[in-house]
RNA sequence: GCCGAGCUAGCUCAAUGGCAGAGCAGCGGUUUUGUAAACCGCCGGUUCCCGGUUCGAGCCCGGGGCUCGGCUCCA
């Protein structure tokens, strides 16, 4: 989900950015000599650095400290390694008061970075710091860098321990590159979600309503309409059964699959119903469809059986934690679960993973990264089980001649899963498809069926979303479009604008014919300027603004102003509507889909270019 | 939930503790127009909520709500 990913840092930039890291806090020390230093490393585009400070940070101190560091980048020191053994290390950060650097040492006993117990330490000017290195040559290598902003983080990211302030920086090898990357955050901002979502009428979130909770207005209404319809579509064609379930359900399936146990601080409920029975709002759709499949006896000759719903569900997620659509606390997932034979796993899993492949064309991401992650330390089930789970996975993969690599450890503890992470129009990584084999419910609830020989046998459970969250896909979408959905999801597909008022007759007769075709099409006849209603139109998204003057009166033509794009003039109006149909029944990416400014790495590989 | 910042008209934002404003949007009128901003006028406020300090609070203090940047978490 993240949007510029804080994760690793870029190889050749590590040395770089981690220098950058040590100078900020040389500048801090030198601004508040009592602060005490967590840790600092280089991330993706950049690098931050925790401190224990006696007051909050303002912006007028990250001023301060960025010019101070200009003043020890100008002044080219070197950096200079050193070794210590651990005692003396010790010592020297107890006698510097720097209790959290001490606990880092005290730390190496048990963990790597023990070094046969000597410490590295790395210094330039009059700052030195606990540090493995590796480190540019002189501080005067750090030639682009900008301090971005101040954020609470908890010691080593435990929420039971002190919060520290934390200052993200980014340094870069040149100002082209820092300018790039700047240009990049305002096309990030330009493109926000929640921006576009008050601008285009989209979405809103209401207090009294509820934080969380999406309203979804008629124009993205219109988005979800198509995005649902084709879902179901698609599903019907590859044989699954679309079913619906209840938003509630009773206390004792959740206490059978666990999910109170497990889950139930991120559950709305308990619902006092009647006296013997309590409900609980539904965080997930796995026991309504283990109990669709459980209606009556199951045969081999049914399986797979494949179900699937756009289940809307509820989960509690603590305040702090709510992000416009793309974290919310109630979403449809589209979901589904697959009932088949070990035999037939693999097969199956191979199927979905095609239509996650397929998804990820049709609304244009690229650069799908495929990852298989396998069983964590804390898990559920057997060793044989996960052993045939993971190579149902891993064969279905290895079928299709896929790049993957794995996650070792990063499966959930009741399943291991194939995760598709994609990338947007402007780079930045997202949450795809996942695909999980489910190993806990089936046993939980006895999910089986009778197999050729009239036993009774255990069901793979497959559990999969291709969208997600509808909240989040759209969320997404919004931001990989620009707002400039293509035509087949977009809820203004025409406009049409009289010039003048003795064409529109025949301005209706268009809005009618291409209402007739099934297209969102509006009549804009206001007694405006022609221009401030194609301004308005260009506003609003509307894929094509359709002009009728007196020669497509006359002609039976329209003008064609699309939203991006050259004018087309007089064109025939049966050809206009074979043309939209064509467009949207192919899904074409708009032609605007890709305005922003490059991302870093290309204004970079231009550059070099 | 935690750290920090913020919340003023439908939207974007102003206002040393001293009469709460602008632009856009909306509404009324003028303009009848050939591809992104025509003109004139009008309307618009519990300054997030509750309490306190003060002659006087949008501004200061306390409590609460929500939003934003992160942390933790995550579809």
């Amino acid at each position: 989900m993240p949007k510029v990913e804080r994760g690793k840092s870029d190889e050749e930039l590590m040395p770089l950015r981690h220098s950058a890291a040590h100078v900020m806090a040389g500048a801090v020390l030198d601004v508040f000599p009592q602060a005490k230093l967590g840790i600092g490393p280089a991330i993706k585009d950049g690098f931050y650095y925790d401190f224990d400070l006696p007051r909050a940070l303002t912006p007028e101190d990250l001023e301060r400290i960025e010019s101070r560091m200009r003043e020890v980048v100008r002044a080219n020191a070197p950096f200079v390694r050193e070794s210590l053994s651990r005692e003396e290390g010790l010592r020297f950060f107890r006698e510097r008061q720097q209790p959290y650097k001490v606990e880092l040492i005290e730390g190496f006993d048990t963990e790597e970075g023990a070094e046969g117990g000597e410490v590295s330490l790395y210094k330039h000017a009059d700052f030195v710091d606990l540090c493995k290195g590796p480190h540019v040559a002189r501080t005067g290598e750090i030639k682009a860098f900008k301090l971005m902003s101040i954020a609470g983080a908890y010691w080593r990211g435990d929420e039971h321990k002190p919060m520290l302030q934390r200052i993200y920086g980014t340094a870069w090898r040149s100002q082209a590159d820092l300018d790039a990357y700047l240009a990049q955050l305002a096309e990030v901002e330009r493109r926000d979600h929640r921006k576009l979502g008050k601008e285009l009428e989209l979405f809103d979130i209401d207090d009294e309503l509820g934080s969380g909770l999406v309203l979804w207005l008629p124009n993205l209404s219109a988005v979800r309409e198509e995005l649902e319809s084709w879902w179901r579509r698609v599903h019907h064609e590859r044989g699954y059964t679309l079913v619906y379930t209840p938003h509630i359900a009773s206390e004792r399936i959740y206490q059978r699959s666990g999910h109170i146990e497990k889950y139930g601080e991120s559950m709305y409920g308990p619902l006092e119903l009647e006296e013997h029975q309590r409900f609980w709002i539904k965080p997930m759709n796995c026991p309504g469809h283990i109990k669709v499949f459980q209606s009556r006896v199951r045969s081999y000759r049914e399986l797979p059986l494949r179900i699937g719903e756009l289940g809307t569900v509820y989960r509690y997620e603590r305040s702090g934690t709510l992000h416009g659509m793309l974290r919310v606390r109630g979403f449809t997932q589209d979901d589904s679960h697959i009932f088949c034979s070990w035999a037939d796993a693999q097969a199956e899993i191979g199927k979905v993973f095609d239509l996650a492949m397929e998804f990820m064309r049709v609304f244009g991401y690229s650069d799908p990264v495929i990852y298989l992650s396998t069983r964590p330390e804390r898990r559920l089930g057997t060793d044989e089980m996960w052993d045939r789970a993971e190579n149902a996975l891993r064969e279905a993969l290895e079928a299709r001649s896929v790049e993957y690599k794995i996650d070792e450890g990063g499966g959930v503890f009741y399943a291991p899963k194939i995760d598709i992470k994609m990338r947007d129009a402007i780079g930045r990584e997202w949450q795809g498809p996942t695909i999980q084999i489910d190993l806990n419910l089936p046993d939980r609830f006895d999910v089986s069926y009778v197999n050729e020989r009239g036993e009774r046998e255990r069901a793979v459970m497959i559990h999969r979303v291709l969208y997600g969250s509808l909240e989040r896909f759209v969320g997404g979408l919004i931001e990989h479009y620009a707002g400039n959905f293509p035509l087949w999801l977009s809820w203004l597909q025409a406009v049409v604008i009289p010039i003048k008022p003795e064409q529109n007759e025949r301005a209706r007769e268009v809005v009618a014919a291409l209402r007739s075709r099934g297209f969102r099409a509006e009549l804009d006849d206001r007694p405006l300027d022609m221009r401030e209603k194609i301004k308005q139109s260009q506003g609003r998204k509307a894929n094509y603004m359709l002009l009728i003057g007196n020669r497509e009166a006359a002609s039976g033509t329209v003008s064609i102003r699309p939203r991006h794009g050259p004018q087309e003039q007089n064109v025939k109006l049966e050809d206009l509507l074979s043309r939209m149909e064509e467009e949207r029944k192919t899904k074409a990416l708009p032609p605007d889909f890709r305005v922003a400014t490059p991302t870093v790495a290309e204004a970079v590989a231009e550059q070099r270019a």
